[in-house]
RNA sequence: GGGCGGAUACCCAAGCGGCCAACGGGGCCAGACUGUAAAUCUGGUGGUUCUACCUUCGCAGGUUCGAAUCCUGCUCCGCCCA
């Protein structure tokens, strides 16, 4: 633990695909005061478990955060237990409904499983801002809240907008920097990650902790990931992610959808492949290029042996129009007394449909396969026996028909 | 409180008494092409026992042989005046 590289070659690393930093300089000093005096240096994240899913977009600020801790650094996990009560204003154009206890619970246990895919959990210093906020009181409120002006927290874009557009801000939105910038304040950090959207909060720590006569914390925000349309930032909602938890054959798949312009910011932001290294990939064909990049993203969250499988089995499918490794078992029953099983009927019944109807359309369409081949006619069936099918070029299963 | 305009399938948006399961665009799905893509082209995009039938056009009623289209009430949204 007390070896540290020396601070030079550590800011290399931890620059790698970031926004903001406020500043460099001073993150330099202090990792170099770090080294000398063999403290790590305790860096904070922010994370309101408010929605329970990670996706690699939020992982890209996790992964920043990993790079402190194998860098021998101490990473706390505030879970914003108080404040995801409130809810965090940032890029909302509305107040964001608050959320109970037993939700924040429920959440923060599911996050806390999935931010294991990034993080060493058994080296995290694991907090949560009720432990101060609850025994605060509203005098100890007051007095926080004093300290700031209504004029600097409109300085904020999201707040600025929504005053200018006549939009109601609530108060309690107004202390959620305050809250945030505390929290820093009692964890006594000196570095606090976040997304661009979290500058501002952030900055609010270095005010406060400044304020306590505590050195000032060093803002670091990483860039907000753009999701497999090439366009739209990646979210659930946008059904444009890839969740930490997914299979290695669908994290390669999708990774592989990603549009080529954007395999330079998903390398930076998303695999630890050397830039150097990206930068060759890049040059050649791109291809190749996406190749490496899905099977890095996929060893990382599987191990390296997954991910080469991934490339083997990617190829035989798509290339080749093979199979894949392995597909889901299904048993389908015939109806009472039928000899055959209409093809849309099974489609439907194996949830590769949502409807028969759909399924008639997609077998029209020559969407559909049976055994390795086309079936275009609706009316068809099958009897007793086991099929291989398929729907498009993804959805492969073994059905068995009894 | 008053006036006006709007609510149509995932989104935008036509339709304004029968020819409407409802134009068009986006998105999405499938096919061709390809590098897995992108671009381009083609088809599809309510349900079912599928050349027919059933349920849809904010909600509830009504007029009519027949309504997404007309009338009444309700709910929600936008704009304007107070």
């Amino acid at each position: 633990m007390t070896e540290f590289l020396p601070a030079e070659e550590q800011l290399r690393v931890l620059e790698r695909g970031v926004v903001d930093l406020v500043e460099r300089k001073e993150l330099l000093d202090r990792l170099e005061k770090s080294r000398q005096e063999g403290r790590p240096l305790r860096i904070k994240l922010g994370i309101d478990p408010s929605s329970p899913d990670i996706h690699l977009g939020h992982a890209v600020v996790l992964r920043k955060l990993r790079d402190f801790q194998v860098l021998g650094h101490q990473v706390i996990v505030l879970w914003g237990t108080a404040t995801a009560m409130l809810g965090d204003p940032t890029g909302k154009n509305k107040t964001r409904p608050t959320l109970t206890r037993e939700q924040v619970e429920a959440n923060k246990q599911t996050y806390k499983a999935q931010v294991g895919r990034v993080l060493d959990l058994d080296r995290i210093e694991e907090r949560e801002n009720g432990e101060w906020f609850d025994a605060m009181g509203f005098m100890g409120a007051v007095r926080l809240a004093a300290g700031t002006t209504v004029a600097r927290m409109l300085e904020r874009d999201s707040f600025e907008k929504r005053y200018r557009a006549g939009e109601p801000i609530s108060v309690h939105e107004l202390l959620y920097p305050i809250m945030q910038g505390w929290d820093s304040v009692e964890l006594r950090c000196d570095v606090e990650i976040g997304g661009t959207d979290q500058l501002f909060n952030l900055h609010m720590g270095r005010e406060l902790q400044r304020r306590e006569g505590q050195p000032a914390q060093i803002c670091l925000t990483t860039p907000i990931l753009t999701g497999l349309d090439g366009t739209e930032k990646m979210s659930k909602s946008l059904g444009n992610y890839i969740g930490v938890t997914e299979a290695p054959r669908d994290m390669f798949g999708k990774c592989m959808s990603v549009p080529d312009d954007r395999m330079r910011e998903w390398f930076t932001l998303v695999t630890d492949v050397p830039m150097d290294e990206v930068e060759a990939l890049l040059a050649g064909h791109p291809r190749t290029a996406k190749v490496a990049l899905a099977r890095a993203v996929t060893a990382l969250y599987h191990g390296a042996d997954a991910g080469d499988a991934a490339v083997a089995e990617f190829d035989r499918m798509f290339r080749e129009g093979g199979t894949p490794d392995e597909m889901p078992e299904h048993f389908v029953d015939r109806p009472d007394g039928a000899e055959q099983l209409l093809l849309p009927n099974l489609l439907a019944a194996i949830g590769f449909c949502a409807s028969t109807s759909e399924a008639r359309r997609l077998i029209q369409g020559g969407g559909v396969k049976v055994d390795g081949e086309v079936a275009a006619d609706p009316k068809s069936g099958v009897g007793a026996g086991t099929y291989h099918v398929q729907a498009g070029k993804r959805k492969h299963a073994r059905v068995t028909v009894l």
